[in-house]
DNA sequence: TTGCCTCGAGATCA
DNA sequence: CTCGAGGCAA
């Protein structure tokens, strides 16, 4: 096939024939790349195989949008881009909710009792375990061996570091006792402090980067790509809890574990370490006295703890008490004390955001604070700083809280300077001076020169190119400032002609040939892209990506949504009317959506950006789906996804979703502790899925 | 909010 | 060798 050929069969192609080619170029390659690795015979030859791809590139490039995630060229001999793989919980990592106080902690068992609809004099035992301040890992064992070793993540999926794992000697590689044919182990990776000293002592000697604090020491060398550094440094592993788990052919009640105590107990004699501090009562006076000792001994320990664990020991209440969100019932992270500091506030800041709010920024004296430095902090808003009465040269406490943003807690009023002045929070914008807003209410004040004001367009620019928007690579914050600056971006339809001064780009400072080939490769592949993301690039205030996606799925283009919202403008009429019948859309976003589209400056914007780019309406209901036309029900608790997140997936997969199982409905969808419909379907002799099937087929 | 790893590319020096 | 960008984790 010659290539002119090609590119004329290019040009008559449907999407959905490109689609469909692509999804089969993708099981084909698969297949024969795993023939060849995988030792058996080669099935085509390698120029045979090299055609293959090149077709799917030739398709790629035709369509960029509808390169999917198998494809072949991110797959096979693509560069390790992200260096770790990134794979799916079978069981989700859920992340605990927080305790700060003991009430916090009663409350927390007082609703477990009134969920179960226990006495509230029936006492029952919990798990009490140092919560352990590293990095926790799901490791994966299939017949006793060790397959898979999955970082936390998001807690859906993350990065395989199964190579780096297996250099961990806590870590068994087979299991004690007889194997079970699937068992996930999940625990904390972690350093001892002594060790990240030495760590530290070594790196300084051969003149290398020292480490801020054993959990970013752990952290760093567990996620080196060499495997042989990671076995070079001294990691250790606690076992805390089980995610997957298959008991085969033993599958009875009375070899099924029944307590999270034995579970703790069986992972020792698999060969796991567990934390010798854990402990069991069923007594809450023991319970709470046990989180002051923890804290009395946490200077003493050889690694870091940040809080105590609780959860409900028995696991039919556990599976019982299920989880709001990513967030169990039966368990809760006791928090110690957040580590505070004392330092100064040198200036307070005000930075303008993309929407204009105007957001005052604390800068501190350096300080360390939990293992870090910071020198940055939030001060929330006007009325935060008024409440406070924080000022400039106030001596002040800060705190890390949930371990991340640090908050700026009180002032040392002896130690303010005599000539302080209470902060006076301005009234008109610091970047462009217009009167700034702050509208009866609110919390927040506002410029309101919207692209009149360079630190609203530049922020606007660098929202628009970020990843969930038009993820234009090579775009970086700072090249938008230095770009803008030089006025040579100022709205994104700039970003498009871009190539068009590649020259001109390519004498600036630090930029040769090559970095601009790659900045006009990464712009030019962006011109065919999603409505939703178009419409959430532009920044609308209350337009996330949610609701983008309804915008784009109802009115199917920019043009359509900029007349909708034209028609719109006075509030009132069948515009309007179709506006806030959107689910999910009401008054007030709709009208921030038509103020913002109607403003002239925006509204030429957009007419100027459609020049250069091509808005795809959403992927019409897939026609070749296994549910295409189909009727599905879910019933039970899903896990994995968001009851609403799997209706609308399914539907737009051609499926219609009903909410109760009968003779016409075509598969039932059973997540975790179905009841009734679960029972009909099986009375009916339906296809019966699981949560697991389910998702292996959405995706 | 900070700190860590990895990569690609330009700059610098021998 | 150095820097920026991109990703990840808490």
């Amino acid at each position: 096939m010659s290539s002119k050929n090609n590119n004329d069969i290019l040009n008559n192609m449907t999407e959905l024939e490109a689609a469909n080619q692509l999804q089969n170029l993708a099981k084909e390659i698969a297949y024969h790349n795993d023939c060849y690795h995988g030792g058996d015979e080669p099935k085509i030859s390698d120029a045979d195989f090299d055609q293959l791809m090149r077709r799917n590139q030739q398709l790629e490039k035709a369509f960029p949008h509808l390169i999917r995630d198998d494809s072949p060229s991110r797959i096979i001999g693509a560069p390790p881009k992200a260096g770790f793989l990134k794979k799916r919980h079978r069981v989700p990592m859920l992340s605990l909710g927080n305790a700060f106080n003991d009430e916090d902690i009663m409350e927390f068992t007082a609703r477990i009792q009134r969920f179960l609809s226990l006495d509230s004099k029936t006492v029952f035992a919990l798990s009490i375990e140092p919560k352990i301040d590293g990095l926790s890992l799901s490791l994966r064992y299939e017949n006793g061996e060790l397959t898979e070793a999955i970082t936390r993540g998001d807690g859906i999926e993350g990065e395989d570091v199964t190579a780096n794992a297996m250099t961990i000697a806590d870590i068994p590689k087979k299991l004690n006792a007889t194997p079970l044919p699937i068992l996930e182990v999940r625990g904390e990776v972690y350093m001892r402090n002594s060790d990240f000293f030495k760590l530290n002592h070594e790196q300084e000697r051969l003149s290398a980067k020292t480490f801020a604090n054993p959990r970013n020491a752990a952290a760093g060398s567990l996620r080196q790509k060499d495997a042989t550094i990671t076995k070079g440094r001294a990691l250790q592993f606690f076992a805390y809890a089980i995610g997957e788990i298959d008991y085969g052919i033993n599958e009875s009640n009375e070899n099924k574990i029944q307590h999270h105590g034995d579970f703790l107990e069986k992972m020792q004699e698999w060969g796991f370490k567990v934390n010798p501090l854990n402990k069991i009562t069923d007594d809450m006076e023991e319970a709470l006295d046990y989180y002051q000792e923890l804290l009395n001994k946490r200077a003493g320990l050889e690694y870091g703890l940040d809080g105590v664990v609780y959860k409900v020991n028995r696991l039919d209440w556990q599976s019982r008490l299920g989880q709001v969100s990513r967030t169990p019932r039966w368990a809760i992270a006791y928090k110690f004390p957040a580590e505070k500091a004392t330092t100064i506030i040198e200036q307070i800041d005000i930075q303008v955001g993309r929407t204009g709010a105007l957001t005052p920024v604390a800068r501190l004296t350096p300080v360390t604070v939990g293992g870090v430095v910071v020198a940055n902090a939030t001060l929330h808003n006007e009325d935060y700083i008024k409440s406070n009465d924080f000022r400039i040269g106030d001596t002040v406490t800060i705190q890390r809280a949930g371990d991340v943003i640090p908050q700026v807690l009180e002032v040392h009023i002896d130690k303010r300077p005599e000539e302080s002045e209470p902060f006076i929070f301005p009234e008109r914008c610091p970047t462009c001076n217009a009167v700034a807003i702050r509208v009866s209410g609110e919390a927040v004040r506002r410029c309101p020169a919207e692209l009149d004001c360079p630190s609203q367009a530049v922020e606007r620019l660098k929202h628009f190119v970020s990843r969930n928007a038009f993820d234009i690579e090579g775009l970086g914050n700072k090249l938008i400032d230095e770009l803008y600056t030089d006025q040579i971006l100022k709205t994104p339809a700039d970003i498009f002609t871009l190539p068009d001064r590649a020259e001109d780009l390519a004498t600036r400072p630090g930029w040769g040939t090559l970095s601009v080939e790659n900045l006009v490769q990464s712009i030019s592949i962006r011109r065919k892209i999603d409505l939703s993301k178009v419409i959430y690039a532009l920044g609308i205030r209350q337009i996330g990506e949610a609701t983008a996606k309804l915008l784009a799925r109802h009115y199917k283009s920019m043009e359509a949504l900029l007349e909708a919202a034209e028609h719109a403008a006075t509030h009132e009429g069948s515009a309007w009317e179709d506006l806030i019948n959107i689910d999910q859309i009401g008054i007030s976003v709709a009208s921030d959506l038509i103020d913002f589209l109607n403003a002239p400056n925006n509204n030429r914007a957009i007419h100027d950006l459609l020049q250069h780019i091509t808005p795809l309406p959403p992927t019409a209901i897939a026609e070749n789906s296994p549910i295409t036309g189909k009727t599905i029900v879910f019933t039970g608790t899903l896990t994995q996804m968001s009851r609403a997140e799997a209706k609308a997936r399914a539907e737009s997969m051609g499926a219609k979703v009903a909410g109760s199982v009968s003779a016409k409905t075509d598969f039932v969808i059973i997540g975790a502790d179905a009841g009734s419909k679960a029972r009909k379907a099986q009375e009916l002799n339906l296809n019966i899925l699981t949560e697991d099937e389910w998702v292996k087929l959405a995706l």
